[in-house]
DNA sequence: ATAAACCCTGCACCAAAGTGTAGAGTCAAG
DNA sequence: CTTGACTCTACACTTTGGTGCAGGGTTTAT
């Protein structure tokens, strides 16, 4: 198994090069080995770790909530169960909620793509909808 | 029905004051009537937005996409159907594959608990979780 | 009629999440 | 054995989504 380069995972995980670096900065992907001459390389599973990082974003969670999600999944010794299971039963929630919003939002789009279909007036009440 | 000051409205839907001058900066709200005086009034409905816009905001929507969709639901002019039609089926997608990523994680989370309460060694692989 | 509590604008500043640049070393192909 | 592509660090800059003044006018409660 050969390691990756930089610029490989950048391409591969589709972020750019210096996010790599950047995410090396805070925590987010372990420090990699290096070679003699101090180049990076990085074995091949950084790429779905990344990629779940950037994925996680688009879902409304910040680097630092990510961060603590990776970090628990790592089984990192910083928390004890009584943490992890507060976290986790916390983030379960938040995410059957945001799952439910979702798909409030998605019907008001289908709304809207019918009556843009059958030209009726659009009457689509987006307003009360997140209640 | 008596209209709200911007304070009474940031109260109301639980942001910074600054935050709503932002958002009828931006153009998400509407420039509200004022008052003599020039102090703004809002019409009640606007607290129902800016939640709306908040909370879209924690589904990983950026302010430009909410505007946008609030601009269609506005029923603005400045769109065809053809527009409208594309823009929601891309959203619904789009929603679609968040739920079922949103679904991902909570199953990891679940894990997670679990090897939390029977005190078995996790084994939890978080990072194939997004293909 | 005078504080206290509001509101206004404009501008500067802030944090998060990157991006770009300078200056220097490294590697690989011709 | 050098030219072009790659890497390194450090630091400055950018964008998004706000926040915080300053300096001024307004409203309300006593």
């Amino acid at each position: 198994m050969k390691d990756l380069s930089i610029s490989e995972v950048a391409k591969a995980s589709n972020v750019n090069i210096t996010t790599v670096r950047y995410y090396e900065r805070c925590g987010l992907i372990p420090e990699p080995p290096r070679t003699e001459s101090g180049y990076r390389k990085f074995p091949l599973e950084i790429v779905e770790r990344i990629k779940f990082i950037k994925r996680s974003q688009e879902l409304g969670f910040t680097l630092s909530e990510i961060k603590k999600l990776l970090l628990i999944s790592d089984n990192d010794k910083k928390f004890d169960s009584e943490e992890i299971l507060q976290f986790t039963n916390n983030k379960i929630k938040e995410i059957e909620s945001k799952i439910k919003d979702l798909k409030k939002i998605k019907f008001l789009l289908e709304e809207l793509s019918k009556q843009c279909l059958g030209s009726g007036n659009p009457i689509c009440d987006i307003l009360p909808l997140m209640n």
